[in-house]
DNA sequence: CGTTTCCATATTAATATGGAAACGGTGCTTTAAT
């Protein structure tokens, strides 16, 4: 018989432990809502689904980034009294098939996968079976961020998902902008989903942003501040070569750091954050590759060498400064014309046309599985697995039950084209959220207000913990025309809503369009934009 | 988009120039050879 809420609350957080408003929250709507929780790293998210599990007596599915990452949770689902089994390919053959027979048989509790293993049928198959009652995806936003084009299988979770007998689905992350919200919502399949955001604030941390000539000042800066700070750090660079750069130059001003990118080797990289971890190093160079499952309490400051490709990214980044609750600091340094890369890293594009054209011929030889479909066109798995998200996103191929069909009266030159024009959309929309993130560095206004209003969260009050605070020039905005997530509508471009609000400027984000940055006065003025429905 | 790398070509035959092409960041996986 499974246990009330009290005893499992009593077994995971320990006898006296209380529950927090956003586990409370999450754990009632889930009984009626497939949820997406979005809540700082130490809310406890990971005993809201141990609970959960719990409670129902059916095993939960965890979908995770990360092979480190699964490692440290079953440790951590073991200490909370949960039998817990990872598989991967880091698991050998006997365990890893010892590990689906036992979760197929209900004698696992929590099963850890990254998604492509998702993508196996044996894996399926055996989940199957399973009476899975729950499915988490842990950091949510890879489902955006990695899908498109880095890990597909990313964006396959949903068929998945119903072919394990369509479980409830919770998506966890610490950070989603309202389009990434929309987006996880939308590509998990999330029924009557609802999106709670607790906590994304972390005042304890100052933010500050710098703009220098170019790069050499701006590297320049970076060191300065390194320098100048005290205690644990982490420097993002843009670059692995800007990684040896910035490291060459740290141990020159006498701040020595570790370098850390993804082209080093496992061994290597183990080293540097075993170092970090434990406090023998205080300073990391690194790419975006560090970072996830680095869970260290004390870094005292992250500095960002050049912009991070999105705004999300950035605070996933700063978010890992401060986590003890003690002062820290987070800067931003960058030369005006610093963005390149991340436009063309962020154009990303839709399959090529050709690629189209011969997976839709594939489905249209008849139903199929994804390895019939990679079989039939002669194209790679992670091709195939690209082009089908992309088809089925227009309507032009559906799964159901692993099996892919054609779909709908379109011809294939009308499903391509409709595919471009969405990759189009796309492409605008990713080049809109880099530009985001110079409105970030450059504003004048108060730089929490900015950050959290552009992330989505209505934050009315000036801060007093950042750099415009402390020069006196954030403003009173509460009277300007608009407000955050207002709903708004252009003459030209349709339907938008509000993001952020700083003087005399406001930032929309057009469902087509992307966001685009407008003058407050001159709009309201001509009649150009006003609110939706009065 | 900006920078680096590579190759062909030019001539102060050992280096310089120019133009085209490649690359930039994140990790799972699987397979083959030690």
């Amino acid at each position: 018989m499974p246990p009330t809420l009290d005893e499992a609350v009593a077994r995971v957080l320990g006898e006296g432990g209380r529950l927090r408003e956003a586990q409370r929250d999450a754990l009632s709507g889930l009984r009626a809502h497939d949820t997406l929780l979005v809540a700082r790293t130490g809310a406890g998210k990971t005993a809201v689904y141990a609970i959960a599990t719990m409670m129902s007596g059916r095993p939960t599915v965890v979908v995770s980034p990360l092979l480190a990452l699964q490692r440290d949770q079953v440790t951590s689902l073991a200490e909370a009294g949960l039998r817990a089994e990872a598989v991967s390919s880091a698991v050998p053959a006997r365990a890893r098939r010892a590990a689906l027979e036992d979760a197929a048989r209900g004698q696992v509790e929590v099963l850890l996968l990254a998604p492509e293993q998702l993508a196996r049928d044996d894996v399926v198959e055996a989940l199957a079976g399973a009476g899975v009652g729950l499915l988490v995806v842990d950091e949510a936003h890879c489902v955006t961020e990695w899908g498109h084009d880095f890990r597909p299988d990313y964006l396959h979770l949903a068929g998945a998902a119903e072919r394990m007998g369509s479980p409830r689905v919770l998506a966890l992350t610490a950070t989603a902008s309202p389009h990434v919200r929309q987006e996880v919502v939308e590509r998990l399949g999330m029924r009557s989903p609802r999106v709670l955001v607790h906590d994304t604030d972390r005042p304890n941390i100052w933010l500050g942003a710098r703009t220098t000539a170019g790069a050499p000042e701006r590297d320049a800066a970076v060191v300065e501040s390194a320098v100048a700070t005290s205690g644990a750090g982490i420097v993002y660079a843009r670059t692995r070569a800007h990684v040896e750069e910035l490291a060459a130059l740290l141990a020159d001003a006498g701040r020595p750091a570790l370098g850390y990118h993804g082209g080093m080797s496992g061994r290597e990289r183990s080293r540097v954050e075993e170092a970090f971890l434990t406090g023998e190093a205080e300073l990391v160079v690194a790419t975006s590759a560090f970072g996830m499952g680095v869970d260290r309490a004390d870094v005292r400051f992250v500095v960002h060498a050049g912009p991070p490709p999105s705004l999300d990214a950035y605070y996933q980044e700063v978010g890992r400064a401060g986590r003890d609750g003690e002062d820290a600091l987070a800067v931003l340094v960058h030369h005006p014309d610093d963005v390149g890369p991340n436009h063309y890293l962020r154009a990303g594009g839709a399959p090529r046309r050709a690629t189209l054209q011969a997976v839709l011929g594939a489905v249209e030889q008849g139903p199929g599985t994804r390895a019939d479909v990679a079989g039939r066109s002669g194209l790679g798995a992670r091709t195939v697995a690209r082009a089908l998200a992309a088809l089925a996103a227009v309507g032009g191929v559906e799964e159901r039950a692993g099996t892919w069909r054609r779909l709908g009266g379109g011809s294939v030159a009308e499903v391509v084209r409709a595919v471009r024009e969405r990759a189009d959309d796309a492409a605008a929309l990713d080049r809109s959220r880099v530009e985001l993130v110079r409105t970030y560095a450059e504003t004048t206004d108060c730089r929490r207000r900015v950050l959290l209003e552009l992330l989505g969260e209505d934050h009315p009050q000036a801060c007093g913990r950042c750099d415009s605070c402390d020069a006196g020039t954030s403003v009173d905005v509460t009277d300007a025309p608009f407000r955050p997530g207002q709903a708004v509508e252009h003459v030209e471009w349709g339907s938008g809503t509000v993001s952020v609000v700083e003087q005399g400027r406001v930032t929309v984000l057009f469902e087509s369009r992307g966001y685009v940055t407008l003058d407050a006065d001159l709009v309201v003025d001509s009649g150009v934009l006003a609110a939706a429905d009065g």
